[in-house]
DNA sequence: ATCCTCCCCTAC
DNA sequence: TAAGGTAGGGGAGGAT
């Protein structure tokens, strides 16, 4: 089914207009993103041939009238402003021009444009020149009328909300100018995201490139700084530093030590002692991996800090950094009045204000402080549905928010929208990355003038042991206040800092350290500390964890330390189970890890891409191919592997998203070659890339989303040439090498070859067309907002009685013996656990040996880009029998069986199961099979056999039916076990996104319908 | 057992 | 309007 709306997409293209009626019936309703796609192909008139515009700010009509306005009028339309690109800008407004070299440019009002089409013909600009701001507010009142006027029905297949009037005016015109000959050559160009000023624009604002970027550049600091230093040298310089810090404040210090410290762990000063006894050992020379001093420092609000030290006016003030101004409307909302975005919107903010629960707590307070906003900040957003408070929604995200903001429930990433809601006095504050940078090097600048072993985490925070620079004569209070002291003079921004025995600790106090602040916790006191902790503080949880463990029903690190370690094991796998068991104890093994190599390098982009066809996307992948460039030989590397990762937009997701030139809800693409040889040449790798692209399947170039490129493999260049004999004769005799050489096992005269192209071999080269190989490809596609898999829900206890003897009694060997398998949770209100492994043993079962399988083979459908299975023609049309006891048939004929399809059982063939002792439950069978390795075997095949198309009707009912017998039988571990695979299977790929989801829906209520209501615990899976 | 591949998840 | 990047940990399963 999905595969079926998958390919009506792939028609848009097809999709043409028979009439221009019907094309202006359209046209009459709306104009939009929509039907951009069939619009482009009318082109109405070629009056704008050569005009290029860039609309910036707000307009009248809206950008996206204008947009649609010029391009069926034979104009370009730009995303993004490009000099050389642009013709035109338009713009109703001057302040809203925010682009400094735009002052300088020909900015003209829009009306230009509307009046031109109506004249039939391009009117000289100089009565439209914008020499003021004048018509600011006019725009915002027509605007706002213009919208609400103009409303119309409109669901996903129909048109949206019409444009104003004028423009309707407009399209009678246009029958005039029409011209005939036009779908051929409709210019390219939606938005041009393949301008070359596109990447460079987006990443100099985009706030998560800088900070990737600036967390690489500390990260490759700290490693190369010398650590061996003279250590007592240190330790005079640190001591004569805090002796200072205390005389010039001697009061002050130990106030403010307290003032946070005294909190939780006050035996500051034998705690102190008890700390330092280390340093002494380290004094012998080896350095003691155990009973380190760990200290976390992270500076307050950093951006909101940075952007507030020079501004007094704002202290006291809530204050954040964003894009948005926060004052004015956005206009693609309000635009919106699709139901399904506004759904898809208002999902988005449940997950976030579920997520941050914490923060609607401090919300509600905040609203007792502010008494005349309690009322805004109470509207819970989910429940806003009514189209006022969805229509001033600003899409933009706080980078940074100061503690002031946080106490109305503002935090870090926060939609300025959802702010302005909960905080209409917000003061927003641009964006400032050059002085983030120079703050963040005064940061490492002072924390290395401490100790060179720094493990940096980002621009604003970094962990240092300091276990070697503790002495007996100050504290590790005294060193942490000297530190924060040195920074914030330096800086003029204020840090926090938490200490403590390991990493996870340092972290954790820090949080409570927050803001200005410092807070040690003793060794002694580490399992109290973290007791009291909530779970997703414990860093490592996220949002998916926090989430599983709710649903086994644990809240505080109390909770958690309740479950055993093989069960967390079990549930959580081998590390991350045991990960939550030490963290939940306060036990972090993980060293201060000072050196870091560099793994992969990549760029990517999910914002503002739109295409209008694959020229734009080869254009694109060049320059992001020139952009991952640079930063390999920024890092002085090149790679072996590439992978292209596209964003395509989910089929069941609106065009236009709720997040302004977002990129929506998506199914996500990976696609990787590796080479030959290591690269690190723009042409070889967009080269590559678009073959990677080309071999997509199903892809609408418009739907494209995000793009991205990775280099894996990396192994370092050789900056200088060694001549070496035998290098040509190299490259002409070894062309062809074997594809899976590893990286490190790549010999010299391949980094010689590079750099000889580099340097002397400008375009392509016969020599690097054959570093290209088309080995090791494969296809994944993955959905973006994930599964959310069936709600917390968990089996009854009622279920542990349905469960037959023989099966508890297992559960309770199972769970003496092994206890590294999967299990089945009940509901929260009870306590009781089932293994569903020990329900029955697979090895057991496994015995059957001569059960037929009968597969039935629907004609083979042409299948693109399931991975690697290279797929004789071979139609095996007729049923087929496969004798069940012939383990050993090869794998490749078992694929060539399974090749596709529908797996039908032919029950009147079926032979009687063999019983498994344990139970007296009769086994369902699967396709001849009743031992669960075997189904679950059948039905990898099967689902790999259909993975991109989906699977048919058939086979799910006869799945479900499979199913239903299970879980009839009781045997639940099966069907458990089936979600599992089915979900690993076919969580990346579009065509199941649905069908996985609803097939888990069915389960559940079959299982609900036999188990009394109750559920299976599936959100684990 | 141990590796490798293809993802998801997390953090800033 | 708005700029939803990026590196690395780790799980699951299959290959070796
Ligand atoms: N979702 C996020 C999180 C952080 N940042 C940026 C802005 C922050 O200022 C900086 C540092 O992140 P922190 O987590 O340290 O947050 P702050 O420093 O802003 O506040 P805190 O006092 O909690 O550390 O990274 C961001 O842009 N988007
Ligand atoms: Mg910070
Ligand atoms: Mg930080």
């Amino acid at each position: 089914m999905a595969a079926g709306k998958r390919k009506a997409h792939n028609n848009v293209t097809e999709y043409a207009w028979d009439s221009r009626d019907e094309y202006f019936d359209v046209k009459a309703v709306k104009l939009d993103d929509q039907y951009l796609a069939e619009q482009k192909k009318a082109l109405v008139s070629n009056l704008f041939h050569g005009v290029s515009i860039h609309i910036n700010g707000y307009t009248n009509p809206s950008a996206e009238v204008l947009k649609q306005l010029i391009m069926i009028h034979g104009g370009n339309f730009q995303q993004y402003y490009s000099k050389s690109r642009v013709t035109h800008i338009i713009a109703s407004n001057l302040p809203d021009v925010k682009i400094k070299d735009l002052k300088k440019e020909i900015v003209v009002k829009p009306s230009w444009i509307v009046d031109s089409i109506q004249n039939g013909k391009i009117l000289p600009i100089y009565n439209y020149l914008l020499v003021d701001g004048r018509s600011a507010s006019q725009t915002k009142i027509q605007f706002t009328e213009a919208n609400s006027s103009g409303k119309n029905k409109n669901n996903n297949t129909n048109c949206n909300s019409s444009c104003s009037n004028n423009s309707t005016t407009v399209k009678s015109q246009n029958i005039k100018t029409d011209s005939p000959k036009a779908k051929e050559k409709f210019p390219p160009g939606i938005a041009n995201t393949a301008d070359p000023e596109f990447v460079s624009q987006f990443y100099s604002r985009s706030r998560l490139h800088y900070l990737a970027t600036w967390k690489s550049e500390w990260k490759n600091y700290a490693s190369t700084l010398d650590r061996n230093i003279d250590l007592d040298n240190r330790r005079d310089e640190i001591r004569q530093r805090i002796i200072d810090l205390k005389s010039s404040r001697s009061s002050t210090i130990k106030h403010e030590n307290h003032e946070v410290t005294v909190k939780e762990e006050h035996l500051q000063s034998s705690a102190d002692q008890a700390i330092i006894e280390s340093p002494n050992s380290q004094n012998t020379g080896r350095k003691n991996l155990f009973n380190r001093v760990v200290m976390h420092l992270d500076m307050d609000s950093f951006f909101v800090s940075v952007a507030i030290r020079d501004r007094a006016d704002l202290r006291g003030l809530p204050v954040a950094v964003t894009h948005s101004k926060g004052k004015i409307k956005p206009a693609n909302l309000q635009n919106a009045d699709k139901l399904q975005e506004k759904a898809e919107f208002i999902q988005e903010m449940a997950h976030w204000e579920d997520y941050h629960s914490k923060d609607k707590v401090k919300a509600e307070k905040a609203s007792h402080d502010s008494p005349s906003k309690s009322n805004k900040i109470n509207n819970n957003f989910i429940s806003a549905n009514d189209k006022e408070s969805v229509e001033q929604f600003s899409t933009s995200e706080i980078a940074s928010c100061n503690y002031v903001a946080r106490r109305y429930g503002l935090h870090n990433g926060m939609f300025m929208g959802r702010a302005l809601q909960l905080c209409p006095h917000l003061r927003v504050v641009p964006y400032e990355f050059d002085k983030y940078k120079e703050v963040s090097k005064l940061l490492y600048n002072t924390l290395a003038s401490y100790t060179f072993e720094i493990m940096a985490i980002s621009c604003d925070e970094a962990y240092i042991d300091v276990t070697d620079i503790l002495q007996d004569d100050y504290t590790i209070q005294d060193l942490a206040s000297s530190i924060r002291h040195d920074i914030e003079s330096k800086t003029g921004c204020t840090c926090s800092a938490g200490i403590g025995p390991n990493l996870l600790i340092a972290r954790m106090a820090t949080r409570i350290a927050k803001p200005n602040g410092q807070h040690y916790v003793d060794p002694a006191n580490v399992l109290t500390f973290v007791a009291n902790q909530s779970l997703k503080d414990l860093p490592g949880v996220g949002y998916r964890l926090h989430r599983k463990l709710k649903d086994l029903n644990v809240e505080t690190c109390q909770d958690l330390r309740k479950i055993s370690l093989p069960v967390l094991q079990k549930d959580f796998g081998t590390k991350t189970g045991l990960m939550l068991y030490q963290y939940c104890r306060g036990i972090d093994e993980r060293p201060v890890q000072v050196d870091h190599e560099r793994k992969s390098v990549s760029a990517e982009i999910n914002y503002g891409i739109r295409f209008a066809e694959s020229k734009d996307v080869e254009v694109f992948v060049k320059n992001l191919s020139v952009e991952v460039v640079k930063r390999l030989k920024e890092a002085s590397v090149k790679g072996k592997s590439i992978t292209l990762k596209m964003k395509h937009r989910s089929p069941d997701a609106s065009i236009k998203p709720w997040k302004y030139l977002g990129h929506g809800k998506c199914d996500n693409y990976a696609k990787s070659t590796t080479l030959t040889r290591p690269t690190c040449d723009s042409d070889i790798i967009s080269k590559e890339c678009m073959k990677l692209f080309y071999s997509f399947a199903s892809i609408n170039v418009q739907d494209v989303r995000g793009m991205g490129i990775q280099i894996q493999r990396l192994s370092p260049i050789d900056e200088d040439v060694k001549g070496s004999q035998g290098l040509l004769n190299f490259i002409k005799s070894v062309p062809q090498v074997e594809e899976n050489v590893k990286a490190h096992e790549q010999i010299e005269p391949s980094d010689q070859i590079e750099v000889i192209h580099d340097q002397s071999i400008p375009t392509t080269s016969i020599v690097k067309q054959e570093e290209i190989t088309d080995s090791n490809r494969h296809i994944e596609a993955q959905n973006d907002e994930s599964f959310d898999l069936p709600s917390p829900s968990q089996l009854d206890h009622s279920v542990l009685d349905a469960l037959p003897k023989e099966m508890r009694l297992k559960i309770e060997q199972k769970y003496a013996k092994m206890s590294s398998e999967a299990q089945i949770k009940v509901e929260p209100s009870t306590s009781a656990t089932i293994d569903t492994n020990s329900s029955i043993d697979p090895i057991n079962l496994g015995a059957i040996a001569d059960v037929y399988r009968h597969i039935n083979y629907n004609e083979e459908i042409p299948r693109k880009n399931v991975k690697q299975r290279k797929k004789p023609k071979r139609n095996i049309k007729n049923k087929f029998r496969r004798n069940k006891s012939d383990q050993s048939i090869p794998k490749e004929n078992k694929e060539d069986k399974l090749d596709r399809d529908i797996i039908v059982l032919d029950s009147t063939e079926r032979k009687p199961k063999i019983l498994p002792d344990q139970t007296n439950v009769i086994e369902p069978e699967f396709c001849g099979a009743t031992e669960i390795n075997e189904v679950k075997k059948i039905m990898a095949e099967w689902v790999d056999a259909c993975l991109d198309v989906g699977p048919t009707e058939t086979d799910i009912e006869y799945l479900m039916s499979y199913v239903e017998r299970c879980i009839s039988s009781k045997n639940l571990e099966n069907v458990w076990l089936l979600c599992k695979l089915l979900k690993r299977k076919t969580v990346a790929h579009a065509a199941w996104y649905q069908i996985f989801t609803s097939i888990l829906d069915r389960i559940q209520d079959i299982v609900s319908s036999q188990y009394d209501g109750s559920r299976l615990k599936l959100s684990i899976l």
